[in-house]
DNA sequence: AATGAATGAGAGTTCATTCAT
DNA sequence: TATGAATGAACTCTCATTCAT
């Protein structure tokens, strides 16, 4: 358990060379003997640091949230006008996931596990995005300045910039043999982000002065959910 | 015991059982032993009609990629206005991935291991999705129309448009730890459903003599992509 | 059970599966589905025809033995010369053992067996070999005509002839790394077949008149067996 | 339960374990669970050791080939005239087959894999066997004494000797069904190793002028090989 | 005489974890 | 802090054999 003490040096190499193993292969599928060997370190110390492999995966997904949370954190819109600022939080975005694959693999399985361990983990539950409220202040000043379109919610916004990008680098592989290109090439990616931007800026960029997020839709169509 | 019950609706159950089993623990993770017990068969029995675990995993796979590719084949858009038929598409999507979860595992699984099987089959590669189509044919109607803008990629806009949807269901458990909020309660769904639709339309419908999908944007913002 | 019945050609071509198969694997290693399918048969016949695997194993065992015997009792030598007819003899054993490489795999796993279903036979404990007899009539001839030496056991020339032939088909594969030669090319068997004759006539062949089979020996270095 | 009892010495009791249960079965036949049993040892360790079943089979086999060439290396022949000395060689060939069955049992049975494993180990390729050199220098003595005959290949004289002694325990339970003898008992054994000796002896001390090792034989039945 | 489907027993192997030092 | 040896539980897969027809 003891977490602090010498910088032991063994504790980060177990951390970096987990997140590669439990990335790519789960929580389940991930091999501890695999993780010894790839930190360069004897098994054993896995269990001396973090109790087992599941405390492990845990202290992983932990130091992915930070990491993620600090960069968002250092994200400064307040100077850029409007759409500048919403354009840079869609490619924030897309950058992100599609320079950090692992970030991307370890949210996917913890899907699968029924986000069992994130919801476990106070760091986790505590430490909220910075994001959705970045969105927020943006959107009211799109708003003001008459370039936004009124009543969209900031929740929803987050969750469909994130459904661009992420997506995309989630399903990349699958993606790849739908369309019969490889969606991992430069082109394919650059392409992609400026789609994104272009999707949300074209979508919430008003000339008129539209009220709602759903203009002009027969109630029909809309409500067939499930 | 039980030796014969049916003659060879063995094979479909053991599907059925595998489907979940494989849904709900991928490939590595799913139990052979838990599948046959779900299926109420023999376990080698799975051996006898599949050869091994993997090839029961690759039958399952090519199974539900079947099942969406008929059900996309029944959406029939021709007779709707441009803004329903998209509205449609893009309901159609979100109702089949909150419907069939199943599906939505089984992909996310794939991915992580890098679409392997799904490459490998035959079937999968040659079943082309008959989406990308209506999408192409619908844009072109609300173009011709005035209704929708010019210039938008067919296929970029099918992955918007699954990414609205897909990711929302695919990662619903990290956005309900994210959020404080269950986001598979019925209201919550409803809610996702309309602001995809919306997005999406909103997006096209904004014709104000646009011409590509990303309109009015710096150089700057667009293009500093991973 | 059902032995004999209709020429059911199933049964033979059963027979030289199995042979083959067995040769190859031993008992333990051979296949029932191999098998089967090697004789293009339903594997369900095995059962029908022979009771299970070890009575097809009995089968083939008894198949091979009756072979060699009808081979051996084929041999006419009397009216040779008994140089002449020794070196047939030898030629003989060489020649069987080398085109017959089942028959030798057959007896080599049998003897890891421990010779379990050889004793088992009736029929192979009854089919004596003939081969003992010539050898005795044609030293009898030899020794009689003053051109092999006296006193040699018949029993164990056998043996010894066996043994020159069989051993280097038995173990032609240690025998290749050994010594860095494929022993299975057409010279290596010529040049051992040579040998093998020369050396049971150069062994035999008298021409003073010693009288037992370990001549000039002292007694130390003969007797310290195991 | 008993964790630690020797340290390292777990290796050793499992290749001797090794070595009985994989003489007795064969690779195929061999059991992991039986050998770990044997060996009083968590059959587990077997693959902490070795990797795999193979890769203990391989040790095994290795282990046997040194054992053999360092007792090998111990015979000094030097100091004894052509005859005892060869007599020695035969003698020595007999008794560590007839004292060693697992090593006959392990070769014969490596045979039956084609020597795949042989093969593929540097050890035992590169080891040669110093018995075919003291054969040779044997071999010179004695022609040079007068007392051998000419022109005989040292190879082919090592694997007669071999054939000689190494058949007779190979087939030993098949000849006992043959010959209706027990020809493991010890005047079977003693008469055997006798008749192995005398007959390299009586070959090679047939010293009257003759020239090769196959002295007048007709072209006819020395050449009719397969 | 012949077949496809089904089964129970057990094989080799993997793996997280713990012991002793 | 660090290590090599050891372990129990479980997992995938194989295989001879039998059932029902």
């Amino acid at each position: 358990m003891k977490k602090q003490g010498q910088p032991a040096d063994s504790r980060e190499r177990l951390l970096t060379a987990a997140t590669v193993e439990f990335a790519k292969n789960g929580l389940l599928g991930a091999r501890v003997d695999a993780i010894a060997k790839l930190a360069k370190i004897n098994k054993q110390l896995i269990y001396y640091h973090f109790g087992d492999k599941q405390g492990l995966y845990l202290a992983v997904l932990e130091h992915v949230y930070a990491d993620i949370r600090i960069k968002e954190r250092a994200l400064h819109l307040a100077d850029s006008d409007p759409e500048t600022a919403m354009a840079r939080l869609v490619g924030f975005s897309f950058d992100y996931v599609s320079q950090n694959r692992e970030f991307v693999r370890l949210l996917t399985n913890e899907n699968i596990l029924k986000a069992r361990n994130a919801r476990r983990s106070k760091l986790i539950r505590r430490t909220r995005s910075p994001l959705v409220q970045l969105i927020e202040e943006t959107l009211r000043r799109g708003v003001k300045a008459g370039v936004f379109r009124k009543g969209v919610d900031p929740v929803q916004l987050y969750i469909s910039m994130a459904g661009l990008c992420f997506f995309y680098i989630a399903n990349i592989h699958t993606l790849s043999v739908l369309f019969e290109r490889d969606m991992q090439e430069q082109a394919a990616l650059r392409e992609r982000r400026g789609h994104a931007i272009g999707f949300v800026l074209g979508f919430l960029t008003n000339t008129d002065a539209k009220a709602a997020s759903s203009p002009r839709l027969s109630r029909r169509s809309q409500c067939r959910s499930g």
